[in-house]
DNA sequence: GCGACCGGTCGACAATGCTGAACGGCATCG
DNA sequence: CGATGCCGTTCAGCATTGTCGACCGGTCGC
C-alpha cells in the first residue's frame, strides 16, 4: 500500500486551507471546502487542537493556525544546513551592499524566504522569514528556476499573474529571460513583484551541482539600477554573485561551477 | 467516541520529535523512540514528507523537520491578534529604550516569542521569532505565571533547571517571586538565564482579563539596573509597563484593569 | 419566540491504516 | 572479497480505527 495516510493528509489539506487565505473558519465552512463529512473534519480539528497545531477561538468557536506551528518553524530553521552556512555571508552582503538580503529556497512552487538580513540602516523593517516570493516576477525565483529544471517547470506549468505593468507573464518571454539568467549567472527584478522595488539574485548549488537556494539584495530601484531605465548597478551584481558563490563553495560543492 | 485520531496524533508526534533535540533521526529510531512498527512510522512520514511538513536526506536517508512548517509558522504570525495589535507599541517601546523588545504568549509550558524589535541599533542581532523560552527564569515567563493560574499551574508542576547562580528554582522561593510580581504587576530576570543579561517584563490582559501575553524588554545587565546589584532601572519598568498597558487597551479589555 | 445555522456528539459500518515479516541496498567487518 | 548486520522500504492480511449521516443543543437574527 503506497498511498498516503487520509487522515494526515487531510489534516495538512486543513492546516493548509487554515494557512492560505482566511484568517479564522467554521468547522462547516472548513468541512465542505475540503469535501468533508462534518464530524470527520471536527475529529481531525479536535486533535490539531490538542496538539497546539490549530487554535479554536473562545468565542466564536472558529479555528486557526496554532503556535505550535511557528515553533516548529523555528527549529527548521535550526537545521537548515544551507542557512546556517550562509549566515555569515549574507551578513557581509547586507552590510556591502547597503540593502536588505534574502536567503529564500524553492518550496510548492515559489520561493521561500528562510533568511533576511535587515538593511543595515535605523529604518523600521519587517521580518520576512517564512514568507513566499512568486518565480516568475521574484529575482530569488529567476534566479532558481533558471538553473533548476524542475522549478523551471513548475514556473512555466503555473499560472503567473501580474503583479505591476513591469511584471513578464508570457510563456514564450519567460522562456528567453531564464535563458539571459542561464548565461549571465544572476537574474533581476525591476519592479517586477512590487512598485518601487528592485532586486538582484544569483543560485546557490550544493555539492552536487544543483540549485538548492538562491541569494538575493533587495531595495529602492533607484538605488539598484544605475539611472533611471538604465542597467542594474555592475557593483551589486558583483556582490550578489560573490556571496552566492562563497556560499556555494562553503557547501562543499561549486568548485568546478561558474554563477 | 471523543478520543483523537491516532495517525494525526501520531504524526504530530513525529514532528515534536524531529523539532526538539536531534536535527535528523532515522526511520528506526523515530519508530523505536516512539513506540511504533517501523512501517507504521514510515507510512506516516512518507505522507508528512508529501505534503511538505518533514523532508529526506536524499544522501542518507534521514529525515528532518520540513518547509511548510516555516510557512505555516508564518502564516501563524500574520493570523496573530495580539501581536498585531502589539506591532507599533513595541517598536515605541524598543526606541523608547533603547533595548530590544519580546511579545511572548503562553505555550507548552514555556512562553513562545511572537514578536521581536530589535534594539535599535547597528549591532548584529537574530531574530527569535518562534522561540521558546523558560517560564521559571524569563522576565515573561514570570510575569504570565503570575497572572494566569494556568500558566502558574504548569511552572509549578514542571521542573526548573537552574542555567545561571541566580536561577531561582526552589518551589517555596518561585511562589513568593510571583506573589511579588502579582503586586507590583511586572516581572524581571537579572541573569537568572543567561549571564549579562537582565529583563523586564509585564502581562497583557485581553478584554475578560485574562492574562494572554506579555511584552519585555532585554538586554545587558549593566544598562538595566541602576547600578551593580542595584534595583531595576525605574524608567525602564515604566516604560514596559506603559506599553503593556497600552496593548491590553488596544485589546479591548483592561479599562479597569491595572497593570 | 421562531427558524435557521452552527459546532459538537453518537453509534454502526467498513474502509483504513496498523502490524509483523520479508526484501534489497549499503556499508562495515572479518 | 564474501558475509553480516543495519537501514529504509514494501507487502498482504486482519481488526482496529476513522469515517459517515443523522441527531442534539445552543445562539444569532429576523
Amino acid at each position: 500500500m503506497s498511498g498516503s495516510i487520509q487522515s494526515v493528509e487531510r489534516a495538512a489539506a486543513i492546516l493548509r486551507l487554515l494557512g492560505g487565505g482566511e484568517r479564522r473558519m467554521g468547522l462547516t465552512d472548513i468541512a465542505s471546502t475540503l469535501g468533508l463529512a462534518k464530524a470527520t473534519a471536527h475529529g481531525i480539528l479536535r486533535t490539531l487542537q490538542q496538539e497546539g497545531f490549530v487554535e479554536q477561538d473562545a468565542a466564536t468557536g472558529r479555528y486557526q493556525l496554532g503556535a505550535e506551528l511557528l515553533r516548529l518553524g523555528n527549529s527548521y530553521l535550526d537545521i537548515h544546513d544551507l542557512r546556517a552556512r550562509a549566515l555569515v555571508w549574507t551578513d557581509d552582503l547586507a552590510r556591502s551592499s547597503g540593502e536588505s538580503v534574502h536567503l529564500g529556497v524553492p518550496h510548492q512552487g515559489g520561493v521561500l524566504v528562510v533568511h533576511h538580513v535587515f538593511r543595515p540602516d535605523d529604518s523600521r523593517q519587517v521580518v520576512e522569514v517564512g514568507a513566499m516570493q512568486p518565480l516568475h516576477s521574484s529575482a530569488m525565483g529567476k534566479a532558481l528556476a533558471a538553473f533548476d529544471p524542475v522549478v523551471r517547470t513548475q514556473l512555466l506549468a503555473a499560472d503567473r499573474p501580474r503583479f505591476t505593468a513591469r511584471t513578464v507573464t508570457g510563456r514564450r518571454d519567460v522562456e528567453d529571460l531564464l535563458e539571459v539568467v542561464r548565461e549571465q549567472g544572476w537574474a533581476s527584478d525591476l519592479e517586477e513583484s512590487w512598485e518601487g522595488l528592485a532586486s538582484v539574485a544569483s543560485p546557490v548549488h550544493d555539492r552536487r551541482g544543483v540549485a538548492v537556494g538562491a541569494v538575493g539584495v533587495t531595495g529602492a530601484v533607484e538605488r539598484v539600477r544605475e539611472s533611471r531605465d538604465g542597467a542594474v548597478r555592475p557593483a551589486l551584481v558583483a556582490a550578489v554573485r560573490d556571496c552566492a558563490r562563497a556560499v556555494t563553495r562553503d557547501l562543499g560543492g561549486g568548485r568546478f561551477r561558474i554563477n
